[in-house]
DNA sequence: GAAAAAGTTGACGCTTCGGTCAACTTTCGG
DNA sequence: CCGAAAGTTGACCGAAGCGTCAACTTTTTC
């Protein structure tokens, strides 16, 4: 009776954001009902619209709630934290991070691979460039929410490409050229157009990226990627 | 007496942020005092840092006083918003944005020219790299706090330099390829590093990006680049 | 068809936020 | 050395943030 507020093995952040915490009333859990799943969706939605545009920070719950057609403690009782809403959508992202990867195989001919590779990603970029501009977004800000799970798993996936590029080297079929370099350009190239919409923009001049502007995207890196290694013609 | 609150024509954000103001009581006018010029440094020194960080929306004034020495009202006396610190920080990164452009001259040979213009961005993104990723982090976000001006800027110093490869591929010195997408291939390389850098690191394998990485940086972005644009030997 | 589980929701607590203010001390020009 | 300008600072404000909760309704289960 209004003797102690009760402890908990809490650690907060700023705006007494809980950064740990065990559920009370155990939503989430084998919650596999048609109302939970089509809630679920329909909040990351909204919340990747959001976290797109304003970035962890500057995203609110409240905001998210609003968009979803949700009060916010439904949201809440989806998703424990908006870190629980973020993490879910960065895996999910993640997961998309490989699955190109996977096009980059050491039986294919190397020039044929690295033009669909270059073409699948500047793809994935343009219909998805929210979730793109998302993670670049969590990128640059050293990846606070990424896992040492998620991590890891990024570079396993990055090391086992690394290696099909080597056997392509080795075999001569095509120039030397560091591995890791070469990726960073790809990706770096790939991901410019979604990630730094505005800078993109300013150059190509128009309002909005078109598709064809992507098509012209993908032919010239193409071109120079492949000449650049050798594997012209 | 305690009659009504003073109504003033501003407009407010989240947080109360104010958007527009008047100052009150002129602080950053006239004012060169060596006092004046010791403070503002310290605390724009600072206050790169933590937006670095955390970004414009995760960057509190009260941590960038905290960090800089000073108590938050007098940072508040340098700088009359939040707005005010972050706007000049990314006037100053963005007079960088074209002093390596200027690399790039008609009258210079394409191949030596690419090749300084990749060196100096990498060295400016490997010396600053802060200044870079909170540049980055602006663009991802939009552009939200640059200028029509600041926009009109990078827009024509990109075309002028647009125009130099342009000729140089009217002289037949080098391939023709879309000189925007070369730009930004290039631009998306050479940032990657600093921008990027948990997902760089991800991949060589680094505890820390060194300086010999950025050394074989350079040297595979260049001559794949040099290679693919029929720059070689 | 009733008990249990899942879902809904408005009101609330506490913290931090950006920004203000008034009273104070230091610096500086003459 | 004095008066004005510049600089300093603790206390404070209202708004907004994340997360909580208890009471309620709906759906599922048996």
């Amino acid at each position: 009776m209004d003797s102690i507020a009760p402890l908990r093995d809490i650690r907060r952040s700023r705006h007494g954001e809980v950064m740990a915490r065990r559920s009370r009333d155990r939503p989430a859990d084998g919650a596999n009902t048609r109302i939970s799943a089509r809630n679920r969706k329909t909040i990351l939605d909204a919340a990747i619209r959001v976290f797109t545009e304003k970035g962890y920070d500057g995203a609110s719950i409240a905001e998210i709630a609003a968009l979803s057609g949700l009060p916010k403690a439904n949201v809440y009782y989806y998703f424990g934290s908006k870190q629980a809403i973020y993490r879910t959508l960065i895996a999910d992202v993640l997961s998309e991070w490989d699955k190109a990867l996977t096009l980059l195989r050491e039986e294919r001919d190397p020039a044929e691979a690295l033009a669909d590779y270059i073409r699948a990603k500047l793809d994935f970029t343009r219909r998805h460039a929210a979730e793109s501009r998302m993670f670049a977004n969590e990128a640059v800000h050293g990846g606070r929410f990424m896992s040492r799970g998620d991590r890891a798993h990024i570079r396993a996936a990055t090391l086992s490409r690394v290696k099909v590029l080597e056997a392509w080297m080795e075999a001569g079929k095509m120039d030397r050229v560091e591995p890791i370099h070469l990726f960073i350009m790809l990706w770096a190239s790939t991901q410019y157009y979604a990630d730094f919409d505005i800078l993109a923009r300013s150059g190509l001049g128009s309002g909005r990226i078109t598709a064809a502007d992507y098509d012209r995207a993908a032919e010239t890196i193409t071109r120079i990627i492949l000449k650049g290694c050798g594997l012209a013609g």
